[in-house]
DNA sequence: ACTTCGACCTGTTGGC
DNA sequence: TGCCAACAGGTCGAAG
């Protein structure tokens, strides 16, 4: 479900309740995530206060002073912030419980996301270590992509979706940075010019920059840490518009299969 | 190092 | 209405 419009839009949300606040305890209702939810965070995290929440690529991160817990959200997973007491659902696996009476409940119906706790600096977890650069900072550019792409045979998207080229472009925003940039999605990366990786980069920016004030995209069921969708699933130009008319030229959007993803564009607009 | 593909899960959707 | 195949926001790891 999430990408890194998501993931920043729950962190936002969940933040201001955990800033500072100690966890008394950490229910585990089923450990087999994508990784299976170690017992050391039902040790070791209860006493110890949250120091800082923050994102990378689209990992969550909780930081206290002996350790952190690393979240990632898969493809539905969410988190939400509810009253102590408040009855688990089905799909709710974990739940973090603190001081001042909320829970921040980890939702997750197809298990892909992950609960971990890392005893060492989070940024040096084996998961995080390798990522490429965030989207929105200025060390991806035009200029990196270009460098990155030289004697890339691979299709544009499938490359830009890659986590250790670029963190947080996920299957819509790729798509719909590519629509934006007018770039066909199947043109092979290392053929692409450094104009158009200019293009491109700024494209990726712009929409995932758009998207987070939007609060994300709630295509099924995404909610922010309050429950709330996200909006910016109006604003989608070619993502699970096949069939329908370009926004631009009138003609009729396709999907082809890439990466074993689904690919939205316009053929006249995307070359 | 790059590329492709299967695997991990449950829930929803669309075609017959 | 019912059944079932196909598909869904992600990413890892194996194999070529």
């Amino acid at each position: 479900m999430p990408e890194l419009p998501e993931v920043e839009t729950t962190r936002r949300g969940i933040a201001p309740a955990l800033l500072g606040e100690p966890v008394t305890e950490v229910v585990v209702r089923n450990r087999s995530l994508r990784y299976p939810v170690s017992p050391a965070l039902m040790r070791d995290l209860p006493g110890n206060k949250i120091e800082r929440v923050e994102r990378r690529g689209k990992y969550l991160l909780l930081i206290t002073a002996i350790g952190s817990v690393i979240i990632h959200l898969g493809m539905s997973g969410s988190l939400r912030l509810v009253v102590a007491g408040t009855s688990p659902n089905k799909h709710d696996h974990v739940d973090i419980v603190l001081k001042n009476g909320l829970i921040l409940r980890f939702r997750d119906p197809r298990r892909f996301g992950l609960v971990i706790w890392s005893r060492e600096e989070a940024l040096d977890h084996s998961l995080l270590r390798s990522l490429g650069p965030e989207p929105l900072s200025a060390e991806f550019d035009g200029d990196y992509l270009y460098q990155r792409s030289r004697s890339r045979r691979s299709a544009v998207k499938v490359f830009i979706m890659g986590s250790h080229l670029v963190v947080g472009v996920g299957n819509i925003y790729a798509s719909e940075a590519l629509f934006m940039a007018g770039i066909h999605p199947q043109r092979a990366a290392g053929r692409i010019s450094l104009a158009r990786y200019q293009t491109l980069a700024a494209a990726i920016k712009a929409v995932l920059t758009a998207a987070i004030a939007e609060g994300g995209t709630t295509l099924r069921d995404f909610v922010d840490g309050s429950g709330q969708p996200g909006y910016f699933q109006q604003k989608l130009q070619v993502y699970g518009r096949q069939g329908e008319a370009c926004v631009e030229c009138g003609a009729k959007i396709k999907s082809m299969r890439l990466g074993q993803r689904a690919s939205c564009y316009c053929p006249r607009c995307q070359r």
